[in-house]
RNA sequence: GCGACCGUAGUCUAGCUAGGAAGGACGUCGGCUUUCCGAGCCGAGGACCCGGGUUCAAAUCCCGGCGGUCGCACCA
């Protein structure tokens, strides 16, 4: 990827590899003070963006550890773990399940797989090699719960199955209303065969579940009208199949009366994603869907859509992915479980039926979210880096400096930015270095605007805000700063009409 | 997981071919200086990924591990 950006998330430290001192662990990484104030914001812009507007979706949190049975039901343990076996002369992998056509195989272990394959002969359907011995891998985390190892537990390798297993006791909780969302925002764990790339693929990372249950006979999507209009960028499957790889726009009204989407939830949410990130700082060209193939996609999806974003000039990764997940889940745990996680429909005053709700699920890798923000806002001016994050997302709001490094300045400064504090800003001190290095670091770690005190600043009470996109510089009056910044941070103000504005820079 | 290449302060790097006191730049910390864009001067702290082998002597050569990049495979 991006090596400035790589080089710049090393240098400011906001994030690097766990365990260093151990030599690390791939697949791991840390996040630092800065890099951890960016990822926070953007977790809380995402409620923002998807819950406050809505007043339908609800947040819960559960274990990162769950017994074996939450995953025999959800079909992770049969979907998640493959025996496979490599051939010893092309070097090509196969599911066994592929090779050896029994049904039970699934259940079988790898001793007796590989005593089949040598009494039956079987070879490499490529080449006709030899197979060397089976070898399992297995993305669930495994791990014991009590002192028994006969108590297995494995971290969840999505948060939707905490909801999932609440539905029901969420949906009472909340009214007995449909359609409800539930999100979970959490960490999860898969045991990647490798993992590469620093944020993109990781054994942990924190996940954005959200569950949309709705009636299966009411599919209308009550939002949905609000964006008919509105454009997304897509490669249906279709087109896929057909060889088309470039995208084509085309408005949700027309995607969905050509059946590209399987119900209009998905579609709403998909073009939010959108929005969502273009707040975030990503283009509208910079984006768009990608629709699997049935093989491409997980055991419990009916479709998917992965929103692919643009990282540089020939990569784009996934950021979100919103899957049909029908009812799946909810009959499966209920079968499992023997606890009904049904929906009520009722007419007058009478229960007319019990049914499982149909459930659209947008998911979106909260890491990933972040590493494209960080691509997409990153420019160069003169030689240095402007890290243009939304000023939402930005690890402070404002830098306070004095200009000089003289006592009075530096009292005037720091007692400034206490009376920021104590209001509510997110702003930071520092009077470490020359001036020009203070704009360098903050413009670089994306910090909006330095209020610099000077020697006017003693005598007459004003001070100076520099913007941090184009560098220019307004003087205010100290007792308009709290209410110009507040205005300047939400857009609310140009910065040329916001003071003063300095003719002096370079 | 396989193959190729790689691993020296926080970061970037010199030194490795040909074994002999590990050097620089930026950043960090302290001091001086400084009225606006990584400025200047002085000073300080900070590194050979880990383990084993060869050798009088290993950052350097050899083996193993860990980690990284790329390619293949995998990616619910």
């Amino acid at each position: 990827m991006n090596n400035k950006i790589n080089d710049l998330i090393k240098r400011r430290g906001f994030i690097w590899q766990s365990f260093e001192i151990y030599g690390g662990v791939s697949g791991f990484v840390d996040f630092g003070p800065i890099g951890l104030k960016i990822l926070k914001k953007i977790e809380n812009k995402w409620r923002e963006f998807f819950i406050n507007r809505h007043d339908f979706i609800y947040e819960i949190s559960t274990p990162l550890v769950m017994p074996e049975i939450v995953f025999e039901a959800s079909g992770h343990l049969k979907h998640f773990t493959d025996v496979i076996v490599t051939c010893k002369n092309c070097g090509r992998k196969f599911r066994v399940d592929n090779i050896i056509e029994k049904e039970d195989v699934d259940r079988w272990d790898e001793l007796k797989i590989e005593n089949y394959i040598r009494d039956n002969k079987i070879t490499c359907p490529n080449c006709g090699g030899e197979f060397d011995k089976p070898s399992k891998f297995n993305l669930l985390m495994k791990t014991n719960i009590s002192p028994y190892a006969s108590d297995i537990g494995y971290l969840r390798p999505e948060a939707a199955q905490g909801i999932f297993i609440n539905f029901k006791k969420v949906y009472e909780l909340t009214g007995k209303k449909l359609p409800i969302g539930i999100v979970q925002i959490g960490k999860v764990d898969r045991n990647e065969i490798s993992p590469r790339k620093g944020l993109y693929r990781m054994r942990e990372f924190t996940i954005i579940d959200l569950e949309i249950f709705y009636d299966y006979k009411n599919p209308k999507c009550k939002y949905i009208d609000e964006i008919l209009d509105k454009k997304i960028r897509i490669l249906d499957i279709n087109a896929r199949a057909k060889g088309v790889k470039t995208p084509y726009e085309e408005s949700i009204h027309k995607l969905i009366s050509n059946g590209i989407f399987k119900n209009e939830w998905i579609a709403y949410f998909m073009y939010l994603a959108q929005e969502f990130m273009q707040e975030l700082g990503v283009p509208y060209q910079n984006q768009y869907f990608l629709e699997k193939f049935p093989e491409e996609r997980a055991h419990y999806s009916s479709q998917t859509f992965d929103q692919m974003i643009k990282v540089s000039e020939d990569t784009w990764i996934e950021v979100s992915g919103h899957a049909f997940r029908t009812d799946y889940d909810l009959k499966n745990h209920s079968i499992k479980s023997g606890v009904s996680l049904t929906a009520e429909r009722i007419e007058g005053n009478k229960l007319i039926e019990r049914f499982y709700p149909y459930v659209v699920e947008p998911s979106f890798g909260l890491e990933r979210i972040f590493l494209c923000v960080l691509e997409n806002c990153m420019q160069e001016y003169k030689s240095r880096i402007i890290l243009k994050l939304p000023y939402e997302i930005a690890p402070y709001s404002a830098v306070i400096a004095p200009l000089v490094n003289k006592d009075h300045i530096v009292k005037y400064a720091h007692s400034l930015y206490r009376e920021l504090k104590e209001e509510g800003f997110d702003v930071v001190f520092d009077d470490t270095e020359y001036i020009g290095k203070i704009y360098a670091k903050y413009d670089e770690i994306g910090v909006p605007f330095c209020i610099t005190i000077d020697y006017q600043s003693i005598n007459d009470d004003t001070l100076t805000v520099r913007n941090r996109d184009d560098w220019r510089q307004i003087r205010i009056p100290r007792k308009l700063l709290k209410e110009t910044l507040m205005k300047l941070l939400r857009k609310q103000i140009k910065f040329e009409e916001a003071g003063v504005l300095l003719s002096r820079s370079s």
